[in-house]
Order: C-alpha cells, then sequence, then structure tokens
DNA sequence: CTGTTAGCGCTTTCAC
DNA sequence: GTGAAAGCGCTAACAG
C-alpha cells in the first residue's frame, strides 16, 4: 500500500490513495464490504448491499449547518487558506433550512433532527467476526444467558465455578457488553453529560479533563456539549442528552428551568442560578468567587494600591458580579471609594477587548495603580496595554486574575491569580452525581468551595 | 423549600437542604419517586421499590479509582485544602482492586468493567411522566409505528398527509427517539467518540471545540476520552468506544493498530503513525509541521540569528520530530551548522520545565541569538528564562512558538508562532469522517494542511 | 443456584 | 402507501 505511487493531488502534497485509481470512482461501495459466509438475517437491520440498495435521498450532512452556524459560528481562523477543500463539497442550502429552526416543522427538519446515517457497515468486514453477544458467551459456557449477566454485573445467584467459567469466556473472546442493549433495557448508558459553554476557555477545559478522569475512573463516558453561552443549543444538546439516556449530566450553566432535567440526576458546576432560587431541584458546586474577589483586592491593597482598576465583563457568567461583589467589600472594608472611572465591563473576555479597553483608559489620562481582572485572559490583555504604555508590572501597576491558569504563569512578570480547586471541584461533582444516581440524597443542595490565591510576582514590588 | 432554614453546615457556608432534615437519613430513599398510578410492568426493568429492593453489593464507585489511578494519576491543585469533604466518603480500596488492573481476572473486575447503576431512577417521578414512545406516537396519530419510523428517518413510502399528521403529533408531544433502542438496532448512535491525550493542551481544547461544533452541526454528538498520553487507558477508550456503538471515531494518536477500529470509520488526526505506514485503513490528516518549523527557522534566521536554541519534547508526539526536521532543513539551507549545546530535549512540555532548562542554559554561559520551540508553551518559558537572566526579548534573543495558542498572544511582548489551521482541520476531519460513514470512500487516505506564521513582536526588534 | 422468557424502543422485511 | 411482526442484546421477574 505504502508502496503505491503517490498522486499529485491539489495544494496538499502527498496524497496517497489506498485504494487505487480503479476503485476511486466507485463512491457508494462501502470499504469495509460484506463478508461472503455471512448469515442474512431474515429480519433485522438489512446488512449493506454492495451497490444499489436505497438510493441516497434526503438532505446531505452539510444541512444541519446552516440551521445550527446562526448561533453557533465557526471560529474564524484564517480565512484566506482554505486548503484540500473537498470536492463535492455541498453548499449549505441556507434559507431553506434556516426556516425550519428551532422546531420540527416539515419532513425536512425531521430528518435534520432525527435522521439515519445511510450506510452502515456491514456488521462483518474483511475478515471482521460480528461482536459477539451476551447468547454466544453463554453458549460456551454453557449456561444461560441470565447467568452470564448476572456475573456480569455481579448481581449474584450464581456459584464460583459458573462464575469463573464465564470470566474465562468472556476474557478469551474479548467479550465487551453492547450498550446500547443495556441502555435500552436500562434506560442508562453509563455516559454522562456535560454541558459547558465553552471548552477552549481554559478553566472549563480543566473542569472538562477533571470530570472525564473522575468518569473514567468510575468507568463512565463523558459526552461533551459546548453551548457556546446559547441557550437554544444549550437545550438542544440537554434533549440530546436525555434522549441518549444519559445516567447523569454535569452542567455549567445559569439556567435551572429544564423540565427535561427533573427525572434526571444533574450536577450544576461553578455558576450559580441568576434567580437564586429558580428551582430548587439539582445539586450546585461553585468555587466562593466573591472571597476570591475579595482576597485578590486585598493583596492590591496589601501592597498599598488605591485606585484599583476593576475589570470585568458582563455576559451569562454570574461569577464576574460574585467577584466584583468580593472587591466591593474589600475595598469597603479599607475604606476606600469605587471610581466610577475606574470600572471596565467588557461584552466578551478576550485578551485582545481587555487591551484595547484598558490602552484607551490610559490614553485618556485616568490614573490607577492597581487592576483587580475578573478572568486572567482580561488581565493578560490588560498587562499588555500597560506595557504598550511604558508602565511596568508590578512597579508601576498591581495586577491579579482569577482563576490560575497557564496564562497566569506566563503573563508577564508572573500573575498573582485567585485559584480555584478544580480537581476537588470535579471531584465532589462526580461523587454528588454518583449518590444521586444511586438513588440517595446528597447531604446538602449546595456547596461551594475555598479558593486561595497563588501570589506571583505582579503584586509584589 | 428556599425559605427553610439553613443547616449551619462544616466548613462550607450556606449548605442547604432540599428535603429537610426529616428525609436525611433515608438515604436509599430515591429522590425521584415511584409515581403511585404507575403501570408496574410484568417483565423488564423493575421500578425502583420504595426502600428495601436488592440491596446494594459489590463495590462502590470508587472501586475503579485505584484500578486506573495508576496510569491516570489525577493532577495536583492545592492539596493543601480539601474541604467540604464528604461524610462516608469511601477509601479507595487500593491492592485489593489494584492487581486485577488491565484485565478481567475476576468478578470484581468485571463488576468494575461491566457492572451496573443499582439504583435506577423510577421511570415516572414526581410529575414527571415517562418519556413518549414511537409506539405512543403511532397511537396517537393512528398509524402504525413502521409508519412513523419511516416519516421520521425519511424513508419514504408514506403520503404527504400521513406525514404532516405524524409530525404534528410529534411536535405536539415534544417526542425525541430513544437513541439507546435506534443504536441497538442500527449499530449506529449518532455519537463520535474523539481520543484525546489532554484537553488542557489549548491546541487540543481547540480541535475538540471545532470537532465538537461540527459534529453538532450535524447532528451528532462527541465523547471525549482524555487518554494522557497513556497507551493502556487509550485501549480502553477505544473499547469502550466500540462498545458503545459510536458512529465513527477522531483519534490524536500515533498508534493504528487497534483491531477494534476495522470495521469501524476512522480519522486520525494530528499525529501520524510512528511508523510510517503501520496500517493501511483509516485516513490521516495533520498539519505541516516540517513545514511549520522551516517557516519559524526562516524567520528567526532572516532577522540575523546564527545560533538557534532548539527546544523541543520528547515523547508520543511525533510532530516534535517533524518540526525539528523543518528547522534542520532551514538552516541547512541558510549554511548554518546545528550545535550540539543547542538542543533541549524536554520529557514533558510545560512552562517551569522549559523556564528551568532554558535557566541551566543561560547558567552555564551557553550563547544564543534565537530559541525555536516546538510548541507555545515550552516558548513562554524560554521567553521568562530570559527576562530572569535579564535578557530582552526581541532584542537580545528571538523567539517562536508552535501552535499560536492564547498564549503566543500573552506571552512577553506577543509570540511569533506557528498557526495551525485547526478549523479547517476539524472540518475536513468531520467530513471525511462522515464520507466513510456514509459508506463512501474519501479521495485520499492522507492529508496535510498548510500551516501559516503569525508574527508578532517576538522575532521582529 | 440456574434457566426460561418477556420486552425495552426502534427499524425493516414482507405481505397486502 | 401501510401494517404486522421479528428481533437487535440485554436484564430481571419468575419458576424451578
Amino acid at each position: 500500500m505504502a508502496g503505491r505511487a503517490a498522486r499529485p493531488g491539489g495544494a496538499c502534497a502527498r496524497a496517497e490513495e489506498p485504494g487505487g485509481p480503479r476503485q476511486r470512482r466507485r463512491l457508494h461501495h462501502h470499504p469495509f464490504g460484506l463478508q461472503h459466509g455471512q448469515r442474512v438475517p431474515q429480519h433485522g437491520p438489512r446488512p449493506r448491499e454492495p451497490a444499489g440498495g436505497v438510493p441516497r435521498r434526503g438532505l446531505p450532512d452539510g444541512a444541519l449547518q446552516a440551521l445550527v452556524l446562526r448561533e453557533h459560528p465557526p471560529r474564524q481562523g484564517h480565512p484566506a487558506d482554505v486548503p484540500c477543500r473537498l470536492p463535492g463539497d455541498p453548499a449549505p442550502q441556507g434559507d431553506e433550512i434556516a426556516k425550519a429552526a428551532g422546531d420540527l416543522q416539515n419532513a425536512r427538519t425531521a430528518r435534520i433532527l432525527f435522521g439515519n446515517e445511510r450506510f452502515r457497515r456491514g456488521s462483518g468486514g474483511t475478515g471482521v467476526e460480528k461482536a459477539k453477544s451476551i447468547k454466544e458467551i453463554a453458549r460456551l459456557a454453557g449456561v444461560s444467558t441470565a447467568t452470564v449477566s448476572r456475573v456480569i454485573n455481579q448481581n449474584g445467584r450464581f456459584s464460583k465455578e459458573t462464575e469463573e467459567r464465564v470470566l474465562r469466556v468472556i476474557r478469551q473472546n474479548d467479550y465487551t457488553p453492547n450498550m446500547s442493549a443495556k441502555g435500552l433495557r436500562t434506560s442508562r448508558t453509563r455516559v454522562i453529560g456535560v454541558v459547558v459553554p465553552d471548552i477552549t476557555n481554559p478553566h472549563f477545559a480543566n473542569v472538562v479533563l477533571h470530570l472525564e478522569m473522575e468518569f473514567t475512573r468510575r468507568g463512565y463516558s463523558c459526552l461533551i456539549c459546548n453551548t457556546n453561552e446559547s441557550s437554544s443549543l444549550e437545550k438542544k444538546h440537554i434533549r440530546s442528552l436525555t434522549a441518549q439516556n444519559v445516567s447523569g449530566i454535569v452542567l455549567i450553566s445559569s439556567t435551572r428551568n429544564y423540565t427535561e432535567l427533573d427525572s434526571l440526576p444533574v450536577v450544576y458546576v461553578d455558576r450559580p442560578s441568576r434567580s437564586e432560587k429558580e428551582r430548587g431541584e439539582g445539586v450546585m458546586i461553585e468555587s466562593d468567587n466573591t472571597q476570591g474577589g475579595y482576597l485578590a483586592t486585598r493583596e492590591l491593597l496589601g501592597a498599598g494600591c488605591r485606585h484599583i482598576l476593576i475589570l470585568k465583563c458582563l455576559g451569562n457568567d454570574s461569577n464576574q458580579l460574585a467577584r466584583y461583589r468580593g472587591f466591593q467589600r474589600a475595598i469597603g472594608e479599607a475604606g476606600v471609594e469605587e471610581e466610577e472611572a475606574l470600572r471596565i465591563n467588557l461584552d466578551a473576555v478576550s485578551i485582545d477587548g481587555a487591551r484595547k479597553a484598558v490602552a484607551d483608559l490610559l490614553d485618556g489620562g485616568v490614573a490607577f495603580d492597581g487592576i483587580m481582572s475578573t478572568t486572567d485572559t482580561m488581565a493578560a490583555g490588560a498587562v499588555i496595554a500597560l506595557r504598550e504604555h511604558g508602565l511596568s508590572v508590578p512597579r508601576d501597576v498591581l495586577v491579579t486574575g482569577f482563576d490560575d491558569c497557564q496564562l497566569a504563569e506566563a503573563c508577564g512578570p508572573g500573575l498573582t491569580s485567585v485559584h480555584q480547586d478544580v480537581a476537588e471541584m470535579s471531584r465532589l461533582a462526580t461523587e454528588l452525581l454518583f449518590q444521586m444516581m444511586r438513588g440517595e440524597r446528597p447531604e446538602r443542595s449546595h456547596y461551594r468551595l475555598p479558593v486561595t490565591l497563588t501570589v506571583r510576582k505582579s503584586t509584589r514590588r
């Protein structure tokens, strides 16, 4: 295979074609062909026919694109270079689909929402045998499927010898239970949904990593859903998760009004409900953001700052507000007055947005000796702006961040930042979720984890 | 509920108890109680009994911890503060379980691998009705389930009027198909597995975000698996994914020898096979890392650097090597000789590791005028080390990074970095995966995407 | 302790 | 164009 002559290809060098030119045009021929000796079931899923079969109809995969695109726009990369674009790439059918957005209006939308993959693999392929079932294991072990099931799930009611025999057969045949069947039968899939606003936010990435580790440890998988801060996308994700019979959900969101979740174990993480008591159900874990804002501000005050710029972001993240309240408490206690001019509210969290905002302030001649930022990202932007204006951190201005992510370590002189105990947060979230999945009621419905201040050079002259 | 008196609680303030003290001890009472009028099926899953039922046996959730812990250790947060620890937190039963690691040795391991959630929700709860099935929809629409199915999947063979009626009923009842059943029947679940080494790596987080967006657009979900660079964990994840009948897999790994994947659409992203032709199957997409290394090095050479420190990492990521080769090519073309002393090989990618290594070199009096780092993270560490030694970037030393992540924007004066077109990579990966899922053969089996250089101040004096 | 069996919700063949 | 019915793989009630 590797010895074949490489075809020149377009912009991308070294494109190989494993199938060789002869097969190139047989697009509808499934690469994982049907095994010849395979049994053809009377009923049940029809294995792929070699060529014809049901012709592909309905919308191609590009269809949903237009639908979701409006609220989930693809991030701009470098729009100039779009290399190696595939031929036949269907142009998104914008208007036609877009008007069906959000609801099930017609068949086309139905297809979008529920459609099948048309071309399934044949369950046998080139030398690949069909996955073993519990029946097969039962036959080989000389017991009933019920017994195999009991052994697998350690539900008791079997003898030591039977157990050993069954387990041996399981091992020898490399058997793994079919989770779809299990899920159908038990309404639980050993999959946990994690709904997160934006996984590229280092803080959330960290949360997801830790959650995933905790789940894996317990033999569960992690279905991840980015909402991109869109509430309608969030709702879709949640519907999708319930449709998939997930065992539980971890939700990073301020929203609490999903009736879909009433019968499902849910743990809310990181973002408290906006209306404080929107819905009683569900368990909530958050860091003590107010305390974090307080600690950061105290650090600045302790170093002598008296004119502290507060850099925060409006938007969905209610934690920003809590951090700001901590700031207010600290300066209040210190007898420092809050200055209207020293408050920046950004629309979105970004390095460059913060940089520009701080630069504007500096250009306008506003004076301050400290910056308390409610995220590391914005703090990084602030540090850049200061440097560009010839100001030194920490000599001229002290800066604190929030989240203590990699950025804080790398930024300028090292950024003092409020550290959230993400590992503990994730551990606790998982623990509580599993309690609920077991049918137990967690001791509390609200946990607030202490934060600490990681002091770096940005606040120590 | 919100009006109830808050119990003082332990270290965490404001702990609420939604159930009130009376219910507190009834841990085995399911919070989502059984609806009273609910039908009790003769067979099939038994809804939770109020109290007794099958007593909880076998290992608690902590069991798998010890098993996986050794290869997937929890990252250290701030070990000092472990607040709000739950009571009854089971101590992991280390040795007992650990010796069963890696294989199915005994019943206990079986339970760990396959065990059920013991306590399912009653399918009805407080006012929550059972999820509707296709049968219910069929009844309400006055058609058969077959017809409903055909409408949902747009498989044809129904009249316009029938279609409208069915869709109306579906809408009115807020029906969503049960994906477990669908998965069982069709062996495909509209879920795509993404296996990634470490999601906190900003580059991978970015890839995952874009993949997830592409999947969501097409109505698919994203099951994410962190391998933490452990090959045995990777294997477990892959087995788990196949057991769950995922529709396809995106794999960021150098490994190509999973027979489990032979019958499944797989796209390899980012990391080429180590042995270049280990297995012909599967489609591979990567950035042109060699070209990236080349571009970065050229940038340094063009600015006059003649003694360039190469900062790379040994380990699983074969891209590091490609980038290094680009470096070699560039200096070769420029007639610059590679200096043994100017090569740092780190064990792992970290800011602090790079900082220390570069600091050691500086302390040792090794002289260089440029640094070509194979990741932004290490570049950030290098910049810190330089600054700590009183050297200025870019005045004294020029630096380039790789990946063009947030760190590059925030680091020092702004880091010139090689930009990978992650959006296009994800788009292409998804496109190819869906082609394979449809049974089509992609045009090529190997795609190499062009990279660009994002020039910032670290290379422009 | 073990086996028989119904059926979870869905898709698809076959018969009309 | 439509419906009846089988059966995907698994669990759990029930009978022995």
